[in-house]
DNA sequence: TCCCAGGCGGTAG
DNA sequence: CTACCGCATGGG
């Protein structure tokens, strides 16, 4: 069993990174723990007054390295927060509001896959789909005297017919999952590549051509696996907050994407990224509230 | 019950 | 190029 404590660490809530609709294998507990697979480590993570305790079993990986890297930890967002709060007062709001929130760098290939299926989903069932998944095949692990799957491999899904992701709840999008992981798998898309890739754009390209890979899906790979804090992945949420903040359209159906786009190019200095996860989860904590 | 969900791909105009 | 539609499933 592995350990890693972080102390006085700004920037930081559990329920802010996890609860912002970045991720989904991270599960609260009664304590008000949370529980999740990052590659082979599960490992739980608690706050306990100034400190936030990670515990986790893995095998072959430096856990300390593990963590900060998956939780972006050399990033200080104090410096970001400073600048998108001089923005506006919304901004200020919603920052305040999900001061804690980071932007998690997640696996790559995990990550193509489960917003693939985030498309025309809800959250609690594109989670239930992707525990299956990993059910049927992943790895399984034993922590704490529970049963955790990792993430399935890419090679380990190829194994899967479309009909057999048809019976893991996918819907229509079992095609677009078994096309994708064919094209991952023989390197029609290479994904090492694609992360040596230096330009934001080239990147999108590149993702755009995998089956079910569209705009939105492109920029939430781009920005919670890639780290590219200046992309802008438009939801109905997103535009929801945005026309209610800034565009004031009657019908906020008809809101143009492309001119949303720029606005938040304009509007957010490069950070549209993160601007968009504190607005998201903003107003969408005060939409179930309501 | 019925509406809707972090959209995308296909097709028509 | 833009506009629209069908899609599988189950959560609320």
């Amino acid at each position: 069993m592995e350990q890693y404590i972080l102390e006085n660490q700004n920037s930081f809530n559990l329920v802010h990174i996890f609860e912002c609709g970045q991720c989904f294998r991270w599960n609260k507990q009664e304590d008000k723990s949370y529980v999740g697979v990052i590659k082979d480590a599960v490992i739980r993570v608690k706050e306990e007054k100034n400190k936030i305790i990670f515990t986790g079993k893995t095998n072959n990986k430096d856990f300390k390295t593990l963590i900060r890297n998956y939780f972006d930890l050399d990033t200080d967002y104090l410096e970001y927060k400073d600048k998108l709060t001089k923005i506006d007062n919304y901004l200020k709001e919603s920052i305040e509001f999900g001061n804690g929130i980071r932007i998690l760098k997640q696996d790559l290939w995990e990550c193509i896959i489960s917003f693939i299926i985030s498309a025309n989903n809800n959250i609690p069932r594109i989670k239930k789909i992707i525990e299956k998944l990993s059910a049927n095949y992943g790895e399984k692990i034993e922590f704490e005297g529970k049963t955790y799957y990792t993430f399935p491999s890419c090679e380990s899904l190829s194994k899967a017919t479309i009909e057999d992701l048809r019976m893991m709840g996918l819907g229509f999008r079992d095609k677009r999952i078994y096309n994708t992981t064919k094209m991952i798998l023989n390197k029609e898309i290479d994904l090492e590549k694609i992360r040596n890739l230096n330009n934001t754009n080239d990147m999108r390209q590149e993702l755009l051509k995998l089956d079910g890979v569209g705009p939105k899906v492109a920029d939430c790979i781009l920005l919670f696996s890639l780290n590219r804090l200046d992309v802008f992945p438009i939801d109905v949420w997103v535009r929801r907050v945005m026309n209610e903040l800034y565009i004031h359209n009657e019908n906020e159906e008809k809101v143009n994407k492309d001119e949303l786009q720029k606005l938040a190019k304009e509007k957010f200095l490069g950070l549209s990224g993160i601007a968009q996860q504190y607005l998201f989860y903003w107003k969408r904590e005060l939409g179930k509230g309501a």
